[in-house]
DNA sequence: GGACGCTTTGGCATGAATCACCAAGACTGT
DNA sequence: ACAGTCTTGGTGATTCATGCCAAAGCGTCC
């Protein structure tokens, strides 16, 4: 639901800043056809307004050593819908998952997560994710090759 | 593997850009206890060394519009070894398919799919995924809730 | 142990970009 | 048609980024 409509022009500058974030005002103002004092308060207004969440350097995992992709099939126990928030909460702050999904279903979860090396793996299957209490069943997949990896959401013929 | 090796104050630059890719540099060489000369130039370096990839805005997809997450995992036939291409450059030009995968044992796909409706999503399933060959199976899951979604990859001890 | 050479740092100056303010234009509703 | 409102575009002051150059740290070799 968004929050306000958006013209083309917003869509625009949102597609230009997904692409590049480090864009600078003068050139983004060129880019949608804005002068850039207007464009730098669109900017400011889809940033406070949410629509922008935040700005990050993409880093390379292979270069970084971070070369083990997995993703993560977690089932609970069904009972114990109450330690959803312990489960939710054990993620959020391991930093080696990425992206954590609930699914739909039976209480599943899918978790991505990046690692050194199997070793690594290992230990952060065995120190926290058996720990937390509920885990019916943890299935590890692995990625051999990142075919693609966006973060650009597809805003398509909105942005012209 | 590294293309060489960084030092402490590289991993505290990747990692604050990782949080905030528009930090400025007088901020960022306050951050990690360097003066704003040199590093500056540590962070032309890691970008001409491919550590940091690009620099890019997150948007919101509920504001924008695009609520359904979906998994697909996807099984080829076998003997159509020749078709992965076709397959990963079909899943490449589709700006909906976020994230693609190869993963082990068959030769199966995982795609992670973000779009507007479920009839966005039955479009992009008949109009695009059905028509490349060789696809056998294609099976869906939904995401009900995005718990975790980060881009950075952990550095963990290596920023200090 | 001392001195040389390499690498990296830090400060300065210049050029550019960002941001706030104000006037002018467009658009809507009456 | 007119008035109110919102958005735009330009200008100026401040802040920031970047290239240059001297100095310091450091390892190595003699």
């Amino acid at each position: 639901m968004p929050k306000r409509p958006l013209d083309t022009i917003d869509y625009r500058i949102l597609a230009a800043l997904q692409e590049d974030g480090r864009m600078s005002n003068l050139d983004l103002a060129d880019k949608v056809g804005l002068s850039p004092s207007p464009c730098s308060r669109r900017v400011h207004l889809l940033e406070t307004d949410g629509f922008i969440r935040r700005y990050v350097a993409l880093l390379d995992p292979a270069t970084i050593d971070l070369p083990v992709h997995v993703f993560v099939n977690i089932t609970l126990e069904k009972q114990v819908e109450a330690s959803l928030e312990t489960f939710e909460r054990t993620v959020l702050e391991r930093p080696e998952v990425l992206e954590c999904y609930l699914m739909t279903g039976s209480f599943d979860y899918l978790l991505r997560v990046v690692v050194s090396d199997l070793a690594a793996y290992e230990r952060f299957v065995l120190d926290h994710l058996t720990r937390i209490p509920g885990v019916a069943s943890i299935k590890s997949s692995f990625a051999l090759k990142q075919v693609q990896y966006r973060t650009a959401l597809p805003l398509g013929h909105l942005a012209e």
